[in-house]
Parts: C-alpha cells; structure tokens; sequence
DNA sequence: TTTATTTACGTAATCGTTACCGAAAACGAT
DNA sequence: ATCGTTTTCGGTAACGATTACGTAAATAAA
C-alpha cells in the first residue's frame, strides 16, 4: 500500500508529474532521453502505475472475465487454459466466476460487470432457454462479450463452438456402422444449443441409416448423477435394451461405464459407448472410450482472440459472428470389434 | 462506461454526494430513511458503486490472486473451485494466473501484484528452490499470500499441503504389504517440497519394512512427457525390473500404464501401481488406479479462508502456519491381487 | 530579422469514490 | 429558557493516475 506513486518519482526526477506520465505512455510528445531518465529510475524503484488510478482515470481496465458453469472438468480448465495464454500475451487480467449451473449467480455476475470491472465478457451459458435481456443490456452498454460452447442459439452475438451437430451425426453414424440397431442417446435436458444440435445430428443419423426412432432410448439427463445414475440404469435394463450408446456429456459416459460395471453389461459387447468427452484418460479406461474430441484449448483461445480485436478496434458492439471449430472423432474400443 | 455515478444519483435524491456513498457504506451517520430512499433509487437504476474509483479511494481491491501452474489438471481445477467458492461468498474478486513451470513468469506476476491489484495472493510454486526474495518482498509490503500444495519448504508462511510424507509412506508400505520386493518411484526432478515429502516416506517405509534402497528404482521425472516416457520405459525394461511402482504425480502413472501397455506389461501382475491423483476416472481405469486422492476442494477453500480471516482483521503479515489435510488411500485393482 | 512552427515540458482539471471535519437541526437535561 | 449532546447531512480534500491545454524555448520559414 505504502507503494511508490508517480508523483514521489517526479519530484526525484525533477521533473512535473505530467511528464513522467507521459513516459509510460508512448506520447510524442516528450524528451527520448528524458523518457529514457523516467523509465530507468522507475526500473529501479521498481515502480507501476497503480492499476486503479489508471482504469479509474481511462475507462479501461485492461481485465476480462471468465463466466463459465464448472471448472473441474477437462474441457472448460482447457478452454480457460487457451483464454488465458491469450490474455497474458495481451497484458491483460483475467476474473473467472463460476455459476455452477445457477442461472441467478451468472445473472448476479453479469449485472455486476456492467459497471466497469472489466473491458470484456467470455462466457460460457448456464442454460440457454433463460431469459437473455441482461445479455441484450449488455450489448447495449457496449460490454464486448463473446460466447463459447454454450450459447444462446437466437441471439445475434458471437459465438465459438464445435461443429456439434455434424459430431452428433459422425458418432451415430459410426455406432450405426459397427452394426447397432439400438442407439440410445443421453443428453442434458437443461436447454442448451450444443445438446439439441448434437442431438439433431443424432436424429438425421438415425433416419439416414434407416433406424427408427425410439424415443425411449432418448434420455434427458439432469445435473443431479443419482438421478442420472437410476435413469441409465433403468435404460439398460428395459426389455429393449440398446445395444449402442451416444452420449453427448463426459460425464454420463463415466456413468454408463458404472452401471454397465454394476449390470455385468460388456462394452462394446453388450452396448458399444461413444461420447463428447476431453478426457485425457479416454484411451486408459477400460475399454478404451471413442470420444468426440472437442479442441477445448483452440476454443478458448479463438473466443479469446475475437474478443481482443474488437477491444483493440475500440469496437462497443460485436457484429454477430459464429465460428466453428470441427472436433476430432477418435475411434477407440468402446464402440469396436470384440 | 457511460454508467451512471453516485453525482447524478446525488442530483436526482437532492442529496450530496457525501451523503449518498454513506447509505452504500454501513455508515451509522446517515438516517436510516434516507438510506432506503437511496438504495431504492439506486436499485431501480441499477446503480453500483465505479470498482476502480472505489478500489483507489479504499485501498483496497476486494480481489485476490490465484497463481498456479497448471489449470488442467484435476487437483488444481478442484483447488480453484474451493477457493472460489469462498471468495464468491466473501464477495471478492479472483484473478488467475498460470505460469506453466515458468518460474519467469512467475516472477513477473508476484512483481506486478505488489502495487495493489490484490488484497491477498494464493499460490501454488512453480519450483520450490528458486530465489524466494520476492516473496520476502511480498511480506514485508503487507501483501497477505497463502501456499497451498507446493509451498516453500523453509520460509515462515503460511502452508496448506496434505500429508505427504504420512501419504508417500502409507502408499510404499501398501505395495510392500502386497508382497512387492523392489518398489520404484518417480517423482519431479524439480524442487518441489510435496515430491521431497513423498519420497522421504517413500524411502522410510522401505527402510521399515526392510526393503533395500535402490537409487536405479528412484526415477527423477521432467516437465517433457516424451522424456519421461523414456525414462519409464527404460526402468520397465532394465534387467532388475521393479514389481511395485509409487508414483508422485499422476501424469507419471499415466505415462507408466502407457509403457506397460506398450511393453506388454500386465498390470498388476507384472507391476503393482499407486499414485498420487485426483483422477475421476481411477475406478475407471484399466486396470482400475489405486490412489492417494488429495482433498483437492477442502485444500483450497481452506488457503482461501485463511487469507480472507487475514484481510478481515486487516492483519498485515501473517503469522506462519501449518495447515495439514490428510489424504485418502484408495486401494483399487492396480496395486491389487492377480 | 521577424514570424510561424515545432518541441518539450508544466498547470490544472478530471475520473468516481470515500473520509475527515464542520455545522445545522433536533433533542434532552438542567 | 439555556446549554450540551446527539443525529444527520454537506463541503471539501484526497486517492494516483491521465490528458487537454497553455507556454516558453528552440527551430524553421519568410
């Protein structure tokens, strides 16, 4: 606190404040040898402009946020990973807040980050059926914000995703493939655009290959994994039992891989498993899970990208843009031969 | 950025503006109507308090800093979801930073934190046995830091690791109650204190238990995942091959189920394995891991708590402090019998 | 030489809040 | 009725930087 300020190095410098200052921007308008003089002291009084004085006095603040659901998951601690490899070569400050699933947290947040603690939004949706004024305010107020994976399907925004429905589609094609005739489908029921593409794909997949839909081997999962738990358990024991599985969350693959532990079921024997998934252990498990491979670090890092040249364009609003990063379909044994 | 601010909010009460940021604070010099009123209008207009003008006004950020190494990893994805937890609780702000092993960097960040963006700092080391002035530095200005995890093993801070060495000690004595004779281990060629810990219980259990030391079987890993596999891969096929593997770090095990898979290795027939992880996946796995599962979470909700006591009471330099949360052994298949 | 222009610095206002202090008003005690 | 206290509010000066503007000196142009 009892740091050094600006003005305490102009007096040692012999020199006004005004012109110190203007050393640390580049301004014309100053002396290269006294710009010279300034810094070097500085260097050795190691001293920084206090960062709130700066931002209070340009209204900037050269720090963006991170809004996501979770964090302990392999996914967004990438995604996160490529945001900040390119906030750091910015010189930029990164907040996160996690909402973990709370449509009121991320709308507190939101609301908070109206008023100036950042130049910038990333983020990635809770639910994307909420209501979305506080995103339009947003926008408004000329707050830059861009969305990844999870996003808000009807909104004229930007927007970093996969190539969602087309990995539904290539996942269900290949279990259809491998000789499934049953293909079971687990997604989130919560409203999110990733989960309804992905399942989109999955549908024009079964019609294409001239299975029938069921909607009985179409679950809608929740947040809660007991209730997940009891429901593919359920799945995988009615009479009609699936013989294929498409999963389009992690983490209710990890769940199948226990119920079928618990209900003696093989994979791929008795039901071949693929799923969205950045798990690093995916050719560890047993068997070997096939994954859609999401490039979680190359989202971040482009919806991180999108965001800094609209705030070095000095841009207030972003014209609606969508990008698509295709992920990676990785064929292991859980849908093989046995 | 055109937001609204405390003068126009003053205008529209016929208030000063004194009188107005008063009502914000819990100042008990303003009459508890007029308080109302102001919060009133200030609600319906969406008013909050300018952070940065606060923030300089105060002293004080209401935002800490998480530093770390490494985001997607398990155990430090769980950390920062403890901490953030707190923090979202206290009503602070987190900053993050990662230095991916990069004690530059590192450097950089604790130099920039100095001048007042952080109320308080929390940190997990890059290396343990790099030039610690800076954190001295950091001390003495009063910036409050909190180790977690990888601390520095002699400098009076204040820590909050696990039990490593009870965990190194209590994970070698398994393998050797499992009838493994030559029992190797890797672990970080870095400083780390955590990696010391582990292996000198790694080395006291031996002793215990009567197993001979074998500097051949104590295998110093890198940051280079394809060096490391070499290493692995040359201990699995030297000639006194080991029978029982402890492993410091997680991605260490990985590496070694690859290398059995490669080398044809049966595990645990050939290889009993047990690491430190916060896998998910370990029951998963295949052969299912046996771990020592570090309270990730409770690790740093606890560092945070204790840096938010700090700031409560204002307090400048902490008084160091040893925080120690036990782990858990979870045996599974990979150290189990065949 | 005179005038115009550029260069390099200083003065002072400003960003939006908060804290110190003084003072009017309201209240109670004598 | 007078005096002291409490309550409640406003004025003003910070907090530490940035920046529009003014200006003297130095240089170039006429």
């Amino acid at each position: 606190m009892e740091g050094i300020t600006i003005k305490q190095l102009a007096k040692q410098l012999n020199l006004s404040v005004s012109t110190v200052s203007k050393a640390f921007q580049d301004s014309y308008d100053i002396n290269p040898q006294t710009r010279e003089r300034v810094l070097a002291l500085a260097k050795e009084l190691n001293y920084e402009p206090n960062p709130y004085a700066s931002s209070l006095r340009k209204q900037k603040s050269r720090t963006i946020a991170i809004i996501l659901p979770e964090i302990a998951n392999n996914f967004f601690a990438l995604a996160i990973r490529g945001i900040e490899s390119v906030a750091q070569e910015k010189g930029f400050h990164v907040l996160i807040y996690l909402t973990h699933e709370d449509h009121a947290k991320e709308m507190a947040f939101i609301q908070h980050l109206f008023h100036g603690r950042v130049d910038g939004v990333l983020m990635s949706l809770t639910d994307g059926n909420q209501a979305h004024s506080h995103i339009e305010q947003l926008q408004q107020k000329g707050l830059p914000i861009v969305f990844f994976d999870r996003i808000y399907e009807n909104l004229p925004t930007v927007n970093v995703t996969t190539n969602d429905f087309e990995s539904g589609y290539a996942a269900t094609r290949h279990l259809a493939q491998q000789g499934c005739r049953r293909i079971a489908h687990l997604y989130l029921s919560k409203n999110l655009s990733i989960a309804n593409r992905r399942k989109a794909g999955y549908l024009q997949a079964l019609k294409d290959h001239g299975l029938p839909l069921d909607e009985e081997l179409i679950i809608p999962c929740t947040d809660d994994p007991t209730h997940n738990y009891s429901l593919i358990g359920k799945l995988l024991q009615s009479p009609a039992r699936p013989d294929g599985l498409f999963s389009s969350f992690e983490k209710l693959a990890l769940l199948t891989y226990q119920a079928c532990e618990a209900l003696q079921l093989s994979i791929p024997r008795d039901l071949r498993i693929i799923s969205f998934s950045n798990l690093e252990t995916a050719p560890l498990l047993n068997p070997s899970l096939s994954t859609i491979t999401q490039p979680a670090f190359e989202i971040g890092k482009k919806a991180a990208s999108l965001l800094f040249t609209a705030l070095e364009k000095g841009v207030q609003s972003l014209p609606s843009e969508d990008v698509v990063i295709n992920s990676i379909l990785d064929i292991r044994n859980s849908s093989g031969r046995f």
